[in-house]
RNA sequence: GCUCCCGUGGUGAAAUGGAUAUCACACCAGGCUUCGAACCUGUUGUUGGGGGUUCGAGUCCCUCCGGGAGCACCA
């Protein structure tokens, strides 16, 4: 064991990692798991599967009203193998007939037809019903299912960087990867959660510059300044233009961080020492040395509690909060190693050479023009005595510096290898913004070249959500700006819902000011959330700079709708009074079934499904739209079937739709993190 | 310039290659003495252009047009 401080912690901090995997995973067993064979859609397509012999079916739920059936059934391999036209002939009729057999007034089908290239079942609505009955009984487990059982996957998400503010970007990947989790564990998976800390790179500058300028403010927004005067020394000293257009007040302002100056080059001499000490701080904190050790450590901290305030407020909470610089020593030595195997490649003069002359080839067949190719050729020149690991297609990830530094490519392949080994998941996913596509791309496959993840024994995925963007400009928010609607965000949003509440009258309604609080702070949440999830993640979400233009869009998302519907559902049942699965005894006759009923009876049914689908698609869109039909198939029965008349209770068996109905959205609001107040 | 992503009503979105393209918001017209009107009912209005594959295309392929992002020895 190494006394160098870092080391130390690192080992604390593995051995916390080590311990707290065996709680996830004792966790997850402890919830136990619910067997997807026993849903209603699984067995109607195991029935047929058995009628038809035939494995490869496709089931549909279809609108009865316009179909004058509730199932559609379509063999996709068998349609493509014969041909539409053959398929719809002499294939539709005979499993038609097959079917018909099952086919009775008092049996499961009511009805099969031939439409095109579909067969058409009609459901006994007594057989509908058992559907509901089945999400009565499961309650909570209900669209929980056993599929990918003792498989794991670990998801990154949120991700923020010390010394920066969380910006909206953050706000996406963290509430998307959130959901994701809570869909992933629905379907059986044993999910780790990780935030991961950008706390390394750059921070030989934060220490420097803190020692210089620092106020001893201790928080984030300290920090942030630091970094700040550090960006714009860089950007001046870095070209000439930009320095001339310097204002004398600026200049002086600069002068008091950096020193006096009068001309370009003495900026830059200036700038170039502060460098220089930067990157000594720099050696100084990876060789453990304790003065710097402890201001990192502090400066950490600081983030952190910044980070944890938007957790707190949202709910969110990571298994593991690994920092960058967990990894920085293992992507040293696996620079190393690796360079020993031939894995990572020195850039020699003669491999320049050889890249040149290929840039040459591409040149003279005219997919280059002059200038790009000069570029490239410099480019190409200026990596020599790097090191890099090879990809295809002339492409190179760029593992170490000419001075020997590692880059954040280094940590993450250490990263990736780390979390591979310890955790041996199925599945390893970054949610991040979509900026970084082309780089994961990169680093994936370079976790290929040095084989991290064991002969593709593991899938990796990243996962990209579109920016939120200004709704004026149609560009991405400024960091600037989405820091500032992160801190405004929730509080502003839950007080928009406050306001609600105090307008609210009725005995309904004779909430404590805390209940209301804390309802209110639910609504926000929530809404937040589904903006957030309701639209295919890769999209934009334009946000407005007016605070409460973009609190209205929230609550137009429609998580405040399903929540509503599911706060109405439960007020029924309380004034009911009863248990549905008593109130239901005596209720055998189900001929006289609406429409309505009918339609939410399959709407129900389709959960698990829909969960799988999203699962599989790695698309909380999916859940979120599905419950968004499903509330609004509910208010519209609410409004023309009652469930109570004067007290009592005519048609029990509208009290057990209505449980059901409560149960689903509220199953489905928790997978998408967002929790349903009792009352609204 | 190169690479990637996206074009569906006025707006934001949905739609395993399949039936009459769905939903919300906004607009307009109705509906609370009625299980909770943060709701419901009704009206208007849509697959960027052009080719192709297919029995069948919003979905797949080509091309053009439009919007966004990435192209650091930063993270």
């Amino acid at each position: 064991m190494s006394d160098n401080l870092l080391d130390k912690l690192n080992s604390r901090i593995q051995e916390d990692i080590l311990n707290k995997k065996r709680s996830v995973e004792e966790a997850r067993e402890a919830t136990g798991y619910t067997s997807h064979e026993e849903y209603f859609y699984n067995k109607l397509q195991d029935k047929i599967v058995k009628a038809l012999c035939i494995e490869d079916i496709n089931l549909e739920f279809i609108d009865r009203k316009m179909f004058g059936a509730d199932v559609a059934i379509k063999i996709p391999g068998l349609l493509k193998e014969k041909g539409a036209g053959v398929y719809i002939k002499e294939v539709v009729p005979v499993l038609v007939a097959n079917l018909q057999k099952l086919a009775s007034p008092d049996g499961d089908f009511a009805n099969v037809e031939h439409k095109g290239i579909y067969v058409n079942i009609l459901l006994n609505n007594k057989y509908l019903f058992e559907n509901i009955w089945q999400v009565v009984k499961m309650g909570t487990n209900f669209g929980q299912s056993d599929l990918f059982k003792k498989r794991s996957v670990v998801v990154d998400y949120s991700s923020p960087n010390v010394a920066k503010h969380l910006h909206a970007g953050h706000i996406r990947s963290t509430i998307i990867g959130e959901v994701l989790c809570n869909i992933y564990e629905a379907v059986g998976y044993t999910v780790h959660r990780l935030n991961y800390i950008n706390d390394w790179g750059g921070m030989g500058y934060l220490i420097e510059g803190y020692e210089r300028w620092g106020q001893a403010k201790s928080n984030n927004d300290e920090l942030y300044n630091i970094y700040q005067i550090y960006r714009r020394g860089e950007k001046l000293a870095g070209s000439e233009a930009d320095f001339n257009l310097l204002t004398p007040e600026v200049a002086d302002e600069l002068a008091s961080y950096y020193g006096i100056f009068s001309s370009f080059s003495e900026f830059k001499e200036r700038f170039e020492d502060f460098k220089n000490s930067a990157n000594s701080r720099f050696k100084n904190l990876e060789a453990g040395a304790e003065m710097e050790f402890a201001l990192w450590s502090k400066m950490r901290e600081w983030s952190l509690e910044e980070f944890d305030k938007f957790y707190g407020a949202m709910g969110i909470k990571h298994d593991y909060t690994v920092g960058e610089s967990f990894y920085a020593k293992r992507a040293k030595d696996l620079v190393e190693d690796r360079l020993s195997t031939g894995e990572v490649v020195l850039f020699t003069d003669s491999l320049a050479e050889s890249e040149i002359n290929h840039l040459k080839g591409l040149l003279e067949v005219g997919e280059l023009t002059e200038a790009r190719f000069k570029q490239l050729c410099d480019e190409v020149r200026d990596d020599i005595g790097a090191c890099f690991v090879i990809l295809d297609n002339h492409k190179r990830l760029l593992v170490k510096k000419s001075n020997g530094a590692t880059l954040y490519a280094v940590r993450d392949l250490a990263g990736i290898e780390h979390r591979i080994d310890t955790f041996r998941p199925a599945r390893l996913i970054y949610e991040t913004a979509e900026e970084q596509i082309e780089y994961f791309k990169e680093l994936f496959e370079a976790t290929h070249v040095l084989n991290l993840d064991h002969n593709r024994e593991v899938t990796l995925t990243h996962l990209a959500h579109g920016f939120y963007v200004d709704t004026e400009t149609g560009k991405k928010l400024a960091s600037r700006e989405g820091a500032e609607s992160v801190g405004n965000l929730i509080t502003e949003s839950t007080k928009y819902f406050r306001v609600k509440y105090d307008k609210r009258e009725g005995d309904l309604y004779h909430l404590s000011s805390e209940e209301k609080d804390a309802n209110s702070a639910k609504l926000a949440v929530g809404s937040i959330t589904f903006n957030d999830i309701k639209q295919d993640k890769r999209f934009a979400i334009s946000l407005d700079r007016d605070t409460q233009k973009s609190i209205k869009n929230f609550e137009e998302s429609g998580g405040a709708y399903i929540m509503y519907s599911l706060a109405r559902a439960r007020s029924i049942m309380r004034k009911a009074g009863v248990n549905p699965a008593e109130a239901i005894v005596g209720v055998e006759d189900f001929k006289d079934m609406t429409e309505d009923e009918i339609a939410i009876s399959k709407r129900l049914g389709q959960l698990p499904n829909v969960i799988l689908r999203s699962a599989v698609e790695d698309n909380p869109a999916t859940l979120a739209n599905y419950l968004l039909t499903l509330a609004n198939d509910y208010n519209g029965y609410y409004e023309r079937s009652k469930v109570l008349e004067d007290g009592k209770l005519p048609y029990p068996h509208r009290l057990l739709i209505t449980s059901a109905v409560a149960q689903v959205l509220a199953n489905g609001l928790k997978i998408c993190h967002a929790e349903a107040p009792e009352v609204i």
